[in-house]
RNA sequence: GCAGGAGUAGUUCAGUGGUAGAAUAUUUGCUUCCCAAGCAAAGGGUCGCGGGUUCGAAUCCCGUCUCCUGCUCCA
């Protein structure tokens, strides 16, 4: 359904899912906190990501690098040149342009003045600091602007370490960094954001094939995810806008509230980067297969995701409003497996005698799955707050457990409730659960 | 950086020179209470910040900061 930003933030701010960063001191531009449903949310998007993509496949294996890396890293790959943009603005009308892509002794395209072009000023998108108690250009280093990279320096590690053959890929979830001109529309484009990506080396010969299942792959991800399907769109890249790096890139576009965005890229970057990295390290990079004895450099598919925009697309596809007897219920439907809170235990009242019965049930649940606890103000009341949250199971303890040892389990979705025994509740829930 | 919008309670907002408010949320008490029930009470605000005008400023003036939206982005 429709949701508006307003919604989405307002409820992540309130519920805990997300805060504006530095709150009390005024914010701090597009900078935000993962709040405590937030993080939970986030994890569990993490977790699946990597159960599908690489621990239950035998042709995947993970690392994790330094988010700094030696910045020859970084000249070799192309960013040190290409990722800065020189920007001038028309002093008349302030519509700005790429110094590279336009020429400044022409009039300006909007208004037609000539000569009103600012000095062109140069934007490098990498985060600079440096290392070591001298501060000056020798100690320069970058925060890595993609987690890519690594993946490529680390390969010939990778692939020795755990003698994998081509085809084979490496997965890495990190954050990255970008000095963004124009971030904005909530957690969508950050300066410091978090990926999940995959470099898949292969032979040459094979890549329109990968190619193709490695977008299948990615939708089948999508639809996991609980992402309104209808909303998802294939963009296929035209060939004057590719990347330097890139011979075909496919971006899945989502229709979020405020447009249809890039949610995920797919490109094949062809062997540019291990070469790259071969010529300017001077340790050549090359794969020999086993059996033909080849010798080659393996070319790359990347599947590239990035974790807050997946939430963001989880958040806003799990948004639902509800007429229920002339109120509205906000309910969030959250795959189970991504929901921050599974179960949520509501004694009926607040007595004591059912206290002492729903809390050590609530610690006994907490060892298997996130659990809230919740037995304050009306039970239709808290059955709408675990809603808002997107818990899938509230388990209700009243006067009648004390007799028959048996609790009501209410469904998210359904508002459907089952009577189940306490014996049974756990072998209940993991099978409702899936986990 | 430019343009526009906005900063008052956790949230949404009203208040336009005279004691800081509403709704909602939160907390507590009562009611064996299954879908935002009722009653009673409580807590919570340097009105973004600084200066000025005034007997008196959330309100008028000046400055400043921050946030949001859009403009080059490609997670």
């Amino acid at each position: 359904m429709d949701v508006s930003m307003e919604k989405i933030v307002t409820l992540c701010k309130t519920r805990g899912f997300i805060f504006p960063g530095s709150d009390i001191y005024g914010g701090l531009a597009n900078s935000w906190d993962y709040g405590p449903l937030g993080v939970e949310l986030k994890n569990n998007i993490k977790q699946a990501w990597w159960k599908k993509f690489v621990t239950s496949r035998l042709d995947m294996v993970g690392i994790d690098a330094a988010l700094l890396m030696n910045p020859k890293v970084w000249e070799a790959s192309g960013h040190l040149a290409t990722f800065t943009d020189p920007l001038v603005e028309c002093k008349n009308c302030h519509e700005r342009y790429r110094a590279d892509q336009i020429d400044l002794k022409k009039a300006c395209q909007k208004c037609g003045n000539k000569d009103t072009f600012t000095e062109p000023s140069s934007f490098n998108l990498m985060l600079k600091t440096w290392l070591g108690p001298k501060e000056d250009a020798t100690a320069t280093v970058y925060f890595r602007p993609e987690t890519a990279q690594a993946m490529f320096v680390d390969f010939p590690l990778v692939m020795t370490s755990s003698r994998k053959r081509v085809p084979f890929g490496i997965a890495q979830i990190g954050k990255a960094f970008r000095n963004e001109i124009t971030p904005g529309n909530f957690i969508f484009r950050q300066r410091e954001f978090e990926q999940m990506e995959i470099e898949y080396f292969i032979h040459p010969s094979d890549w329109e094939k990968q190619f193709e299942t490695w977008l299948a792959a990615m939708h089948e991800w999508i639809v996991e995810c609980g992402i309104t399907t209808s909303a998802i769109h294939d963009l296929e890249v035209p060939k004057d806008e590719l990347a330097h790096y890139s011979k075909r890139t496919v971006d899945i576009e989502y229709d979020f509230p405020f447009g249809k965005k890039e949610l995920y890229g797919l490109a094949y970057r062809t062997d540019f980067d291990l070469t790259n990295h071969g010529k300017a390290s001077g340790k050549e990079i090359l794969y020999t297969d086993p059996e033909t004895n080849e010798k080659y450099v393996p070319h790359v598919i990347e599947p590239s995701f990035g974790v807050d925009r997946t939430l963001l697309a989880v958040l806003t596809s799990a948004y639902h409003e509800e007429a229920v007897e002339d109120e509205t219920r906000v309910v969030m439907k959250f795959p189970k497996h991504l929901a921050p809170v599974k179960v949520a235990v509501l004694p009926l009242s607040k007595k004591d005698e059912l206290a002492n019965v729903a809390y050590p049930l609530a610690e006994q649940l907490a060892k298997r799955w996130r659990t809230d606890y919740d037995e304050t103000q009306s039970i239709g009341k808290r059955y709408r707050r675990q809603d808002e949250i997107g818990t899938p199971f509230c388990v209700t303890v009243d006067f009648e457990t004390l007799e028959d040892k048996a609790v009501t389990v209410r469904d998210r979705d359904t508002m459907k409730q089952e009577r189940v025994p306490l014996a049974e509740l756990e072998n209940y829930l993991s099978k409702q659960l899936g986990c």
